[in-house]
DNA sequence: TTGCAGGGGTCAA
DNA sequence: TTGACCCCTGCA
């Protein structure tokens, strides 16, 4: 069948859609937007969205999603995988110089997902002050202690609990997470929620400076993980999520000099405007990738 | 082998 | 504006 400007075809538990272009599953699962989709033996990635387990594989324009069928990928992986926006036109908007031309070439299979809030609000809390590969296996414990068992393939995977679910615990038990200390601010947002003092859906009706303002309320989210959980959920791309990579790599490559995070964000909204979402993704894979400014 | 720095920032003083 | 912070890996 024709979906939207793609050729899909169901077959046995599997979704066939071609004419799928700009996409690359390295880029898109490792630019460091989500930790739950790992890499499997055969170059494929399994992961888990809306409490649905999915592998994915992507060779010549062919996008293959096992695990799923017609339905889901109308109602769930078409949006996730921001399939209704055209890269190659963003690509043009922000291959401004050589040097995005230079990280788009290098990232040029990155799509931005849109991720569920709520679960990209605690990943990237959990991702102050840490590693990936930490973060990832704080989530994964995360999901396998508080989220529900699903089974694809004979492999056991774990939804990424509800709110509820982790505003009933202890901080005690959730320790075992290996969170550290941002296990109290894990808590502290899921109750928050729960109480019902904040509401993620209210910051789809914001403006970009009121929403991160209201995501700053939580705690354990600060401007970086604020313009995270804005970019990677797919509510605001006008922000500059600017880490110590991003900064190393403006700073290296453009200012030619330290620069403030502020000097930093105003040059980025003014340079990349409503595309500015987009350009500090390419940017910050290409300086993590290269190690710019690393010592 | 042991010890220590430092990491996708944020909070509190 | 500055130091502490859980935990863990990398490196001397």
């Amino acid at each position: 069948m024709e979906y939207k400007g793609y050729k899909v075809e169901e077959m046995e538990n599997k979704i066939s859609v071609e004419g799928v272009k700009d996409f690359n599953p390295v880029h898109i699962f490792e630019c460091g937007q989500c930790f739950r989709w790992i890499r499997q033996a055969d170059g494929t990635y399994s992961g888990v969205v809306k409490g649905r387990a999915l592998n994915v594989c992507y060779k010549d324009g062919r996008l293959e999603l096992y695990n799923t069928n017609l339905t889901d990928f109308t109602k769930i992986w078409y949006d996730y995988f921001d399939l209704g926006k055209d890269y190659s036109q963003i690509k043009e908007g922000i291959m401004k110089d050589e040097i995005m031309r230079e990280a788009v070439k290098f990232g040029s299979g990155i799509r931005l997902l849109k991720q569920d809030i709520w679960e990209t609000l605690i990943s990237f809390i959990i991702s102050a002050n840490n590693r990936i590969p930490r973060i990832m296996k704080t989530v994964e414990a995360i999901s396998s202690m508080y989220g529900n068992e699903i089974e694809m393939y004979g492999k056991k995977y774990y939804s990424f609990p509800e709110a509820k679910e982790l505003s009933d615990t202890t901080l005690e038990k959730l320790e075992v997470c290996r969170g550290g200390f941002r296990c109290k601010y894990i808590m502290r947002t899921s109750q928050m929620i729960e109480e019902g003092i904040m509401n993620l859906e209210e910051v789809n009706e914001m403006e970009t400076f009121r929403a991160r303002d209201y995501l700053m309320q939580f705690n354990g989210v600060g401007p970086k993980v604020a313009d995270c959980v804005l970019l990677y959920s797919g509510t605001k791309y006008d922000v500059f999520p600017t880490d110590v990579w991003v900064k190393r790599v403006m700073e290296e490559l453009y200012f030619k000099r330290e620069a403030s995070m502020k000097e930093i964000q105003d040059f980025a909204a003014d340079y990349f405007g409503d595309l500015a979402g987009f350009a500090q993704q390419y940017l910050f894979y290409y300086a993590r990738e290269h190690r710019i400014g690393a010592k």
